[in-house]
DNA sequence: ATTACTACTAAACGAGTAC
DNA sequence: TGTACTCGTTTAGTAGTAA
């Protein structure tokens, strides 16, 4: 996941990119000879034809070859990558969303409630209509140990959510929940769930997922799964 | 100039600075240990400590060392790195204001009119006033050869100018011109300065700069010169 | 568990140079 | 002039491991 190591080299490539950028490769076609281009970015001339090789093989630019040197001008591609970052950046600067939030917690066994609501066909089709999945009948606990995760637990309060609305049938009332989507042990889609009424525990969270998560990731008791918990509303990115 | 082969190094660290930010990092201290921040930046937990080691020196984050790994929190000067890169992207991908024209010419000798008109007060006082700079009298005719270079001159005339107003003596009348601030052969701030009555020549242009250009760059008739014509308004780069 | 050192390997870089 | 190859050097990255 996190797209792994091509993260450093696709900056690298976007660092000439904007180099070029800076000169006017996005509007038009800039002609540059790799001795020039090497001052700029700091490096010889040698790299700096490596590098144009290198754009110019992942389609980032297009490039004309002459005597005096080449006429390069960003593709598309190319230009929304540099689009890409910079929107990227913006998310992160001056979002009014807050940034995701990890909690790591130790896994314990519950008593079975969480199956028995998530099995209900109201909450369940809240889940499949809201969360975007199926979920696993069965819930995963986590105990939140440290002093640092209950204190990020908390601030998930101010969390935008994601509603769930309780329901009543003829034997009882079912209260309300908040979910907010998640990525579990940087593996699976999935969320976390907390009921409203019975505030169970504030130090304990119970993670939905599409999978059976304890199967899928051989979870003991006492093992630390990490959890990222998003705001409702961002999207959380492919895993 | 172009501060450089640390402009390679800066964009590394504004790599993990941004990763770290992902995770919150602006906003708030966060929890990580260098084995997962490896795997979200897709490199060894060797390489990342290396890196956090990095960003701490160089005073971007503050970090401290827990039993369960590190708490981090960027800096101002960490958070004002990414702001400048966002500014930085936000000027070449959304900016009315074109990007510099770089063009190329070869020296000439003229016919000493430059140091004449340059020498007028009335037109001293404006490039003074106007480029910020006392022009050293006399301009450094540069004859433009390559297609390419006469299609950006054209372009130029596109491009926001900084006006300079004609004035009468008793003896003639002088006409308006139009500047832009450039760099020549990226050492030295200038402008470019044209005439705009006489239209000496689509294939000439003349260089303005405080100091003694053919001096102090060693130019003789013939050579080329690489001119970084940016338009009214926009700031040059420090040289 | 962590972090981060040392010693080694892999990759990037740049000098020389062919075209 | 240019670009871009080979190849030796430098730098970045990782494995092993101590604290």
């Amino acid at each position: 996941m996190f797209d792994s190591s091509l993260d450093a080299k696709r900056w690298r490539r976007l660092f000439l990119l904007y180099k070029l950028a800076e000169m006017g490769a996005c509007d038009r076609v800039v002609k540059t000879s790799t001795e020039y281009l090497a001052q700029r970015i700091g490096a010889s001339q040698q790299t700096a034809s490596r590098y144009l090789i290198e754009l110019e093989r992942v389609g980032w630019i297009k490039r004309k070859i002459t005597r005096e040197g080449c006429l390069i001008k960003a593709t598309e591609a190319g230009v929304s990558e540099l689009k890409r970052l910079h929107s990227s950046l913006s998310k992160v600067l001056e979002s009014k969303v807050p940034q995701p939030i990890t909690l790591e917690g130790q896994v314990f066994t519950g008593f079975g409630e969480g199956a028995y609501y998530v099995s209900k066909e109201h909450y369940r089709r809240q889940f499949r209509e809201k969360l975007g999945f199926d979920p696993y009948p069965g819930t995963l606990n986590l105990k939140l140990t440290s002093e640092y995760d209950l204190m990020l637990r908390r601030e998930l309060d101010s969390f935008p959510a994601i509603e769930i609305k309780g329901f009543r049938n003829e034997a009882r009332t079912y209260g309300d929940g908040r979910c907010y989507p998640a990525i579990i042990a940087n593996k699976f889609k999935g969320a976390i769930v907390f009921a409203m009424r019975t505030h169970y525990d504030d130090s304990v969270i119970e993670v939905l997922a599409p999978v059976y998560l304890r199967g899928k990731l051989k979870l003991k008791d006492g093992q630390k799964v990490r959890v990222e918990v998003y705001p409702a509303g961002s999207e959380t990115p492919e895993v």
